[in-house]
Parts: C-alpha cells; sequence; structure tokens
DNA sequence: CCTTGACCCTGAAGCCACTTCAGGCTTTTC
DNA sequence: GAAAAGCCTGAAGTGGCTTCAGGGTCAAGG
C-alpha cells in the first residue's frame, strides 16, 4: 500500500504522515524500486491508534510515549494511567475556563443589540472599561 | 516609563511587548538618548486592552480589528457585533467537544483501576480497540 | 575613574503540529 | 511519446509568543 492509499484509509493528509515518519511516530516505511514508500496492515493500525489519541487530546510527545509503553508489554502501565489524569486534570480546567469565557462574551455582546456608532457602542466601551477595572485590581 | 515599568504595571513580558511592537498592535514609541523605549500612559491602557481581548481568546489578527474599529469613531460597529457572535459560536462549539473528550477520558481511566501489566492494561487495550472501532467506521 | 549590576537593545532561532511551497522524479494512461 | 497522477525532498510558513547570542546604556559603590 503506497502512502496515498493509507492518507485515504485513514483520512490523515500525505504530509501528516511523513511529518509523523520524521517524528518517529510511525516506523521507516519499506520503498518500492522508484523510491515510494510502502505500508502495511500494520502501519495502517498505528496510524489510526496515533489519530484516535490525537482525538483525545494528546499531544505528539505523550503518544509517542504511550508507543513506547506498548512496545514493553511486560512493564507496568503506571505512566498511562498518570498521563490519563493529568489529561482529566487538563481538560476540566480547559472546561471551567471557557465556561467563564461564555458568560463573559455573552455579556459582552448584550451591551450592543442594535449596530450603532462606533464611539456609542456598548461593546466597545465596556472592553475598554474592563480593561481598566482590571488595571485597578492589580 | 521605561519597558521594564510598563511591563511590571500590565503583567506582559518584555519581549510581548516588544513583539506586539513589531505586530503593530503598540504604536512605535519614543526613544531616549541611550534608544530605550518610552511609553505613554496611553499605551499603558492599549496593551491592557490588548491582554482583556487576548483573555476573551481573541487572535491578535481580531485584537488588531478593534483596535481600527476604535481608530474610527463614526464608523459602525457591525464588525465588532459579527466578531463577538463568531467568538461565542467557536467557544460554545469548544466546550461541546471539550465535554465529550471529558466523557471519553474518564471512561477510558475506568478501565484500570489498578496498574498492572502493559499488555493487561484495560486503558491501552481500550486505546488500541477504539483506534479499531474507528476505522470499522470509516 | 572604574567596575559592577540592572536595565535595555537587535536579530535570529526555537516551540508545536502541522501546512505549504519549490522543484523534480516515477508510474500509469491515452 | 506525452500528459496526468502520484510520489519524492528539503525548506519555509503559521500563531503567539519565548529564548538565545551578543551586545549597548546607565546609576551606584569602591
Ligand atoms: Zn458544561
Ligand atoms: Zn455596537
Ligand atoms: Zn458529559
Ligand atoms: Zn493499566
Amino acid at each position: 500500500m503506497q502512502i496515498g492509499e493509507l492518507a485515504r484509509s485513514t483520512g490523515v493528509k500525505i504530509e501528516t504522515i511523513r511529518y509523523y515518519e520524521r517524528e518517529q511516530l510511525l516506523p521507516v516505511p519499506q520503498r518500492t524500486d522508484g523510491n515510494y514508500r510502502l505500508y502495511s496492515p500494520r502501519d495502517v493500525e498505528q496510524l489510526r491508534f496515533i489519530c484516535y489519541c490525537r482525538s483525545l487530546d494528546m499531544s505528539l510527545e505523550e503518544v509517542r510515549l504511550l508507543i513506547g509503553v506498548l512496545d514493553t508489554p511486560s512493564g507496568s502501565c503506571l505512566t498511562v494511567n498518570a498521563l490519563l489524569d493529568e489529561k482529566i486534570a487538563e481538560v476540566d480546567a480547559r472546561v471551567n475556563e471557557l465556561h467563564k469565557l461564555q458568560d463573559q462574551l455573552r455579556q459582552l455582546r448584550g451591551f450592543c443589540q442594535q449596530p450603532d456608532e462606533v464611539k456609542t457602542c456598548g461593546i466597545l466601551m465596556e472592553l475598554n472599561r474592563s480593561a481598566g477595572i482590571d488595571k485597578a485590581q492589580i
């Protein structure tokens, strides 16, 4: 299977596949006589694994770590648990941040119902005011 | 006021301030005889405005746009409203994504209560299985 | 007067996870 | 035999900074 077929069957762009190879997330593939990369079903699985981990918001560094762990089946999975706990905490924190942000943005949006002139726009006035308040707090 | 004081009074790093200047988010400041940057209280306000917009998750490009709007006080604030609406939609979408991610991560974490060997770890088995399922779906 | 240290300067490179580009080779198809 | 589709490499660009190398400026202390 050539790189194009691997790309089609995983939804990963060709350039990204080459990038993962450079970054040592995918093994160095065989080559044809014409120097084209050749992939096996095993490589498809590994690429899917990477994608799934990425969809769980893991960094490539973290995926690399997981792949390393998988390569030593008799080791302990402590690091995996730690990684997940850290991820969960990160995502929870980010969700809390975004909830606050939602409130702020909606409130701000409420300051201008009908578009008006810039100099009297409630949004812009509020943006300036809030920047000033932050100043006072520091 | 020199750049160090501006940095202290806003909590923005010196390098970031110079970066904002390069990116035309802050006006080119005056200089002392020794070529040190000199800032006015107006600059402090502008920097705070930038920070506040950044805290609302706006990109520097968007902040640049807002600053541009502020500089033409007799114009309409339509673009400001549009920008905010887009931001709100973006944040809402991201929150929904992260909620799903939270569920997935917690479920995954549940597959390994006590650390065991890599080859029997529920987390790793589930990671591999899910990557395969995603495959089947495509 | 000279040195120390705090402060400041510039331009370039590094970070992540890719994407895009320039320029060229291989294979398939008409 | 020529076009089109597919593949190759290495380098540079993205955003929003941060870090680094290699300096210059200025006030205080000895
Ligand atoms: Zn919620
Ligand atoms: Zn308005
Ligand atoms: Zn939920
Ligand atoms: Zn386990």
